[in-house]
DNA sequence: TGTTCATACATTGCAGCGTTATGTATACTA
DNA sequence: TAGTATACATAACGCTGCAATGTATGAACA
């Protein structure tokens, strides 16, 4: 499944933050992460985590530094801050608003396209 | 609270989906059912719900039409028509996907941002 | 009558950000 | 030696929310 670029845009800052909070990583290895937690629905593209790696830098919610790895290669371990655990906290309340709108007004609705939608409700406004 | 831009892009067109899916109605009408279901935590404008309308017509997901209203105001109704009931199923089905993978990540962190973050867990490549 | 507020729709300029494509470099393996 | 996986980075493009602004009508109130 393909997943729109502005659920990927509202998600990756509270999942990167949130990957971070197991334990620091580094951009290759966040990209399997999700991967991983997902179940493979969810692919991610290097072209799009490296700025936001770059953007949370900036905003102070993680910091970063150069390893040399055992397999030889360098790696750049990104580390979430204080200020980036807060931000995951307030991340995670907004989600969990717009969740819950979501939840109630998709609770009435069947749960999947009708090819037969059946006669059209009647109107709330009349 | 206020929510970021991205996801309120994000849950703009499945809100709006959701809620003609329960009958046919106007953007006023809509950035009030909005309010009404978040309990007033979501609070969006209108100078970005009509860009979202409009979208919506463009790409086949709803109809419109002018009506007078009893009041005497003229209202420009919204219906959803098959293609977005559709479109609608797919959104619903991607937004679960990636709330499925965030619940995932989130349930082994705490709730709140830690004052007191204590130790620095131990990473998982060390 | 005049003023204000709620209703009702619409557009413009700005800025942020994912996507796609591209570039550079190293280590491992066939 | 060639191909693949690893590993990080940037540029051009297009989309879209946000804030500001504009137009218009009806109701409430002084």
């Amino acid at each position: 499944m393909s997943i729109n670029k502005d659920l990927v845009a509202a998600s990756s800052t509270p999942m990167v933050l949130a990957i971070l909070a197991e334990g620091d990583s580094y951009g290759y290895a966040i990209l399997q992460r999700v991967r991983e937690l997902s179940g493979g629905a969810l692919e991610w593209t290097d072209g799009m985590l490296y700025p936001v790696l770059h953007r949370l830098e900036k905003a102070g919610f993680v910091q970063s530094r150069w390893e040399k790895a055992e397999t030889g290669r360098r790696r750049k371990y990104y580390r979430v801050t204080e200020a980036g655990r807060e931000q995951l906290a307030d991340e995670r309340r907004q989600w969990r608003t717009v969740d819950d709108t979501l939840r109630k007004v998709w609770s009435a609705l069947s749960e999947t396209a009708q090819g037969d939608a059946g006669p059209v409700p009647l109107p709330r406004w009349s």
